[in-house]
DNA sequence: AATAATTATATTGTCGGCAGCTCTGCCGA
């Protein structure tokens, strides 16, 4: 069992506790049992089996007791018989914005809603606002989330299906007979969310492959069976297509499969012009002889065009520009030497001062800019100016002790609803970055929250605007705002947009950063991260900038030291 | 339920907006 799969029946025991009525602080102990688990980036059973559970911060005895019943057992008895009072659909209900526990409470209580379907009924009949603590509005905004929610149910994180996929193709490779494995589809061109994890294996013998698979522990079903192809659902709740190739044609299928489909179109269509044929089989010659293939690049160079890397082939003139020779030399992770949006145990994150330098270097970073929250943001713990000014000093102390890695003084400032910063314009000259973001008032209109990070902007202190939309994939939809007069007023002020690598965020997306660089707006790509982990997400957020076409230049984190300091002065 | 320390017991991230049985509970950041 996977550490995040223990943490999340934590959650969910929380969720069901919560939804009960249980003290409230035995639920916190819960979420925070389960937000530990969930960081920890040693395999849970290690530390059981070393029995050395007991000494993660969270976890005490009875929590400890519990994980041995789900390592031992599979599962957890009390969660289980929660599930037996308190139907899941409930859980569901309780996702909705502006129903917490106390209100999927009322609704199951009251008037027995056990899922969404039936939430829905009660609502169109105007049931649900005679209850206490309801009203019209809440009723009529609880039918839109519920059509929100309908609307993103094909939609799965690509962290999900990239973590999934490294499984699937450890264990697939190990298998007799299979020469290669490889992730396609959109899991492959790094799309913000999936519908489902499309694999490509080559194999002599595709039985023994589907075999294996369908009898792999994290299957729950197979939903469709042919010689050479399985299709299953995960208890991750993502379905995985397995394709199996002869090893011949491993390439080409690989390739067809990774799409997206208008692009793979286009190359057929090119193919044709030239007396080729291109199918998943191969690409072959007016004769039907196989051209050689062994490397999907060959079948671009033989097309007449560059090679086009998987994030890129989603039919937005990148077909155009290889056979033109106008292909972007595209960013790399290898670009990037530094990370500019960074939080520690100074406001709400797991991670020291000392902790961001070492992984940081570790990963061969030249500097990364330290963003604690700022004041107003209570829950995040954030800082008065007393404590950043602090947490300042003390970073230019370190910074006297290296030599070959710098830590940058900054914080990620709220904007206040009313456009203000949250720290007046002498404490913000003092650091190197500021970076201003959007954590409250989201209920705003569209003009009032594009004025406010409008001013922002004109702030010339502010540096960077963080996860500009503010959207949370699967949980939240991005505000309301004139993305135009955003790039727009950001051109002029010379403010950078961040593109937010956490796999939950990806903001802003490959769509608003492509215009935002047409428009001469320079990217930031900045992890956020709140523990080692979350670190490490800066893939996500390079593979954002390659679906906007970026290169190396548009992206500010890819200059050195001296340079990015000109850009932030 | 975990933690710290008074080893039996207190504490455990805060606060503004919202809606309606207007001073309170709920929600969300």
């Amino acid at each position: 069992m996977q550490n995040f799969e223990i943490a999340w029946i934590f959650s969910e025991l929380a969720d069901l506790l919560e939804i009960k009525g249980e003290d409230f602080f035995k639920v916190r102990a819960y979420r925070r049992a389960a937000k530990a688990l969930a960081r920890l980036e040693q395999p849970v059973q290690e530390l059981y089996r070393s029995g050395k559970l007991s000494q993660v911060p969270g976890i005490g005895k009875a929590i400890a007791a519990k994980i041995k019943e789900i390592i031992e057992t599979g599962k957890l008895a009390k969660h289980q018989e929660l599930l037996k009072e308190i139907p899941a659909g409930v859980l569901a209900v309780r996702q909705l914005p502006g129903i917490g526990a106390g209100r999927a409470r009322a609704l199951f209580k009251e008037l027995a809603i056990t899922d969404l379907t039936e939430l829905e009924q009660a609502a169109k009949e105007r049931k649900v606002r005679s209850l206490k603590g309801f009203s019209a509005k809440l009723e009529s905004d609880i039918l839109h989330g519920i059509e929100m929610m309908r609307n993103r149910q094909n939609s799965i994180r690509l962290s999900v299906a990239r973590e999934l996929a490294a499984e699937l193709k450890e264990f697939i490779k190990l298998l007799p007979g299979v020469k290669a494995v490889s992730e396609a589809g959109s899991t492959r061109r790094w799309r913000d969310t999936v519908g489902d994890l499309d694999l490509v294996v080559a194999a002599d013998d595709p039985a023994t492959v589907l075999h294996a698979m369908a009898a792999y522990p994290r299957v729950k079903e197979v939903v469709r069976q042919e010689s050479q192809r399985m299709v299953v659902n995960t208890w991750w709740g993502l379905a995985v297509d397995l394709q199996v190739a002869d090893p011949a044609a491993y390439i080409t299928t690989l390739h067809r499969n990774t799409g997206c489909k208008a692009h793979y179109a286009k190359l057929q269509e090119i193919a044709q012009q030239q007396g080729l044929h291109l199918n998943h089989r191969g690409l072959f010659n007016q004769a039907g002889q196989h051209l050689p293939i062994q490397h999907e690049q060959d079948i671009y160079e033989t097309l007449q065009m560059t090679y086009i890397p998987p994030e890129l082939r989603e039919d937005r003139g990148e077909v155009e520009a290889a056979r033109a020779g106008r292909l972007p030399a595209v960013i790399e992770l290898g670009d990037i030497k530094g990370d500019l949006h960074i939080h520690t145990t100074w406001s709400d994150s797991a991670l020291q001062l000392a902790d961001v330098v070492q992984l940081c270097r570790r990963k061969g970073y030249a500097y990364a800019a330290i963003t604690d929250h700022s004041r107003s943001l209570k829950i995040a713990r954030g800082l008065e100016i007393e404590r950043l000014q602090e947490q300042h000093r003390l970073i230019r102390e370190m910074n006297e002790q290296m030599e070959d890695f710098t830590l940058l003084t900054g914080v990620e400032a709220d904007i206040l609803p009313n456009g203000e910063l949250d720290y007046p314009d002498e404490i913000l000259e003092t650091m190197d970055v500021v970076i201003a973001s959007v954590h409250t008032g989201f209920k705003q209109s569209k003009q009032e929250i594009t004025r406010r990070i409008m001013r922002a902007m004109e702030n010339e202190h502010v540096d960077i605007i963080a996860h500009m939309t503010g959207r949370i994939l699967g949980r939240r939809e991005p505000y309301e705002v004139d993305m135009e007069a955003l790039i727009e007023t950001a051109a002029k002020t010379k403010t950078a947009l961040e593109i937010n690598a956490s796999p939950d965020r990806l903001d802003i997306n490959e769509i608003y950063a492509r215009k935002a660089r047409d428009a001469g707006v320079k990217i930031c790509i900045n992890t956020d991260a709140h523990d080692a982990k979350r670190l490490d997400e800066m893939p996500y957020g390079v593979a954002v900038a390659r679906r906007a076409w970026l290169e190396p230049g548009d992206v500010i984190n890819t200059l050195d030291l001296p340079s990015l300091r000109e850009v932030l002065r």
